[in-house]
DNA sequence: GTGGTCTAGACCACC
DNA sequence: GTGGTCTAGACCACT
C-alpha cells in the first residue's frame, strides 16, 4: 500500500507519484483500472489535496494515467509510451556522456554514477 | 566561433550560452578576460540586446561571468569551473539514470551509452 | 497583499520575487496551490508581464515554484523551503560578516545588530 | 609579501585582493603610495594580468586604491571609505537577520556565525 | 561607452 | 486560456 514517510528526503508528490508509477508498472495496477479520486487519496494520507493532484498532473503529462472529466483518473497501460520514454532518457544520458568526456572526465565515474543507481535498487 | 542554429530546438539565449560556458570551461576564452559587450555581441550575431544579456545573466548567476557596470563582462576563469561543471553534469546523468531505472531499463543499456562515447573519442 | 513600491531601490521584478518567495515560505500560499497566472498579475499590479515573467522564472529556478506550460504556475511547498531559505541567509551573512571582519570591525557590533532584531521581536 | 596559494579554496583573485586590502588598512602599504603595476605583479606572481587586473577592479570600486592613467595605481588612505562601507554591511546585515528572525530562526544560530568569523581571524 | 530594467507587442506550443 | 521566447526601443546609473 501507499504510505507517506516524511523522512524521506524526496517532496511528497514525488513519493505519490513514484508509488502510483511503479504500481502501474507492475501491473499491481491494471490497465484502466480506476484509481482513487484526488480528494479520496488526499483525505486516506492525510496530505493537501493540491499535492496529490501535483502528483496526477505530472503522472498524466508522462503517460502513466488518463483522467476522464467526471469520471475520475484511470491507469493507462500502454507499453509503448515507456519505451518512448526511455529512448528520450537514452539521448539526454548520451548528450550529458558527450559533455563529460570532452572536459576529460575519467569513464570510471560515469560508471560509478550507473553503479551507484543500480546498487540501491 | 559562435553561431546561432535558427533550426536548433533550444532557444537562441540558450544556445549562446552553453556556447559561451563551454569556450570559458576550456579555457578559449581566458580567466577575467573581457567577452565581447551585450551589444556588440548582439550586433555580430543579428540578434536583439535583450536576448544577449539574457544568455549573460544566466552566465553570472550560474558564476561563469561577472559584469561591472559600465565597465563590461568578464570570464570568471578558474580550474574548479571545471569540476564544477562535471558535477552539475554528473547530477543530471544520475537523475536520468535513476528514472531509467525506474522504468526497468536494463543497466547494461546504460553501460553501453557511456561505452560508446568513450570508445569513439 | 503584495504592492510595488515605486520608490524603493529593489527593482520591480525583485519586489515581486521576494513578496511571493515571503508569501510561499510562511505558508500564506499552500502547497502546489496555484499562483496568479503572468497576465493575471501583470494586469492586477499594473505592470509589463515579462517583468512579471522574470519574477516566476527566477523563482522557479531558485526551486520556490514550478510552472506547467498551458497549465499555470503553483507553489513548491515543502517544509524543507524554510530550511533551505534559511541557510541562504546564513551564507550571506557569513560573507558580509566576513568583510565586517576583514575591516576591522569590532565583533561587539555585529553582536549588537542580532541582539536589537531580537529583542523587538 | 603577498603570496598565492594555489590550494586556498579562494580564487586568485580574491586572494591578491584580500591581501592588498589587507596591507592598505594596516598601513603597510602607505597612503598614495604607489602599488605593483598590473604587468609587474602579472610577472612577479606568474599570473594571468587579467586577473590581477580584475583585484585591481574591485579595490578601486571598494575604494581602496586609485589609479591614474599613464602613472599607475596607488593606495587610498581615506578612513572614512572604510567606514562608510562599514555602515553598509551592517544595514544589510540586520536586513537579514530580520528576515532568519521572521521564519524563527534561533537567534543562537545567528551568533555562531558571527563567532565563527571571529575565531578563525 | 557599459550593464540593467522596463514596456509594448508579437508569436509559438501546449492544454 | 497558459507559460515561454523574441524583438524594438526607451531610460537609468556608472565609467
Amino acid at each position: 500500500m501507499l504510505r507517506i514517510n516524511y523522512r524521506d528526503v524526496r517532496p511528497i508528490y514525488e513519493q505519490v507519484r513514484d508509488a502510483l508509477r511503479e504500481q502501474i508498472i507492475t501491473g499491481e495496477i491494471e490497465p484502466d483500472e480506476k484509481i482513487p479520486s484526488v480528494r479520496e487519496m488526499a483525505a486516506k494520507l492525510v496530505i493537501n489535496p493540491n499535492t496529490i493532484q501535483r502528483a496526477y498532473r505530472e503522472l498524466e503529462s508522462a503517460g502513466y494515467i488518463y483522467s476522464v472529466k467526471g469520471k475520475g483518473s484511470f491507469a493507462c497501460g500502454d507499453a509503448r509510451l515507456v519505451s518512448k520514454r526511455r529512448d528520450e532518457l537514452l539521448l539526454q544520458m548520451k548528450e550529458i556522456a558527450l559533455e563529460l568526456e570532452h572536459i576529460d572526465t575519467p569513464k570510471e565515474q560515469l560508471i560509478q554514477v550507473v553503479n551507484d543507481i543500480y546498487k540501491e535498487a
